[in-house]
DNA sequence: AGCATTTATCTTAGTTCTGAGAAATACATT
DNA sequence: AATGTATTTCTCAGAACTAAGATAAATGCT
């Protein structure tokens, strides 16, 4: 956070011409996109925390994320895991080889559809989120804690709704615009 | 692409034979473990319809926060842009490549210091931003419409604290743990 | 001034994931 | 049963990065 004394240099830069930004917006869309702004960075500050917590384990935030969801639902299918952790078909694939490879998943097949595969933890699998999970909640109750544990839930609660608006929400594709 | 079906989430399961969970965590965990999930998963769900909103322009989001911020603050070092949009050394160059490639923006030599560049949006560049924002905007005023004014304010108030404190937070390491 | 350290960008190799499409199977309708 | 459509996973090319180190220039310390 050193300042530079780059603000001499600005006014030698050819500032924008008409200087006064003509893309002024209403007060309720100043508030949407900084919304957007301050969400994206909160997620960036802890997601930082938490990959450089379970990298300590050799495992990334989609492999524990994966792991997790196996020990606390049990076997799922292939594509369960995929819309729960929100990855492509080919990034599910991709993600279970890779588990495999560490001994911490196995792939069984599923007795009433011959497409489909499910994954489930090995026993080394359980024992690794089992062995980090407790330090790991831990970890994360400490990086949230900026907030009081009413402000958290309060949070909690408004992004929920957030998140389930967004993702259900339709954006009609404004297809008349200018290109 | 459509994650339509979320009956996934309302399926109650048995737990497997012979897993019982021994990971019981306090309240004050689990809200803090809530609260990690739903700010991933509205993140997620907002960034999915800005991803796709500026992909119609041939921009991905992060070229879009490069060209926006270089139109809002003006030329700026690639260092201090870097930090801003939260990328790796090797991923800004990479990025401004892209752009000066795309002809959006182009690099300045900074007149005192020799091994910095400015990166600064052409006239194309600029004309390119003034072009979309708008509808840009609209859109994320849409996205975040699950909330009102009111609850947007509070919920960015919170996140942005949130964002801050997890920021700064030195996370102390855990060495003494097991692998 | 001379030398070590820091800073800013670039280079290269590798990682993690996406998107499109293929193959196999299931399901629905005739 | 046959045909068409939907679904489930996998394959493969390549996009979008990161991490580590290289290079060059600025800065700090005797």
């Amino acid at each position: 956070m050193s300042l530079r004394r780059k603000s001499d240099e600005e006014t030698e830069r050819a500032p924008l011409p008409g200087t006064a930004h003509p893309l002024e917006v209403s007060p309720e869309t100043q508030t949407a996109l900084k919304l957007w702004v301050v969400l994206s960075r909160a997620q960036a500050a802890v997601s930082a925390h938490v990959s450089a917590d379970v990298a300590r384990h050799g495992l990334t935030l989609t492999e524990f994320a994966i792991l997790e969801a196996l020990y606390h639902r049990g076997a799922m299918l292939l594509g369960e895991v995929q819309r729960r952790i929100l990855v492509s078909s080919g990034g599910i694939t991709f993600l279970v080889d890779r588990l495999v490879a560490k001994g911490l998943v196995e792939r069984q097949e599923c007795p009433s559809d011959r497409r489909a595969r499910y994954a489930a933890l090995t026993d080394e699998g359980e024992a690794m989120i089992r062995r980090i999970f407790p330090s790991h909640a831990a970890m994360i109750e400490r990086v949230v804690s900026g907030l009081d544990l009413a402000e958290q839930e309060e949070a909690a609660q408004l992004l929920k709704r957030l998140g389930h608006a967004a993702a259900s929400a339709d954006i009609k594709e404004v297809t008349f615009s200018n290109v």
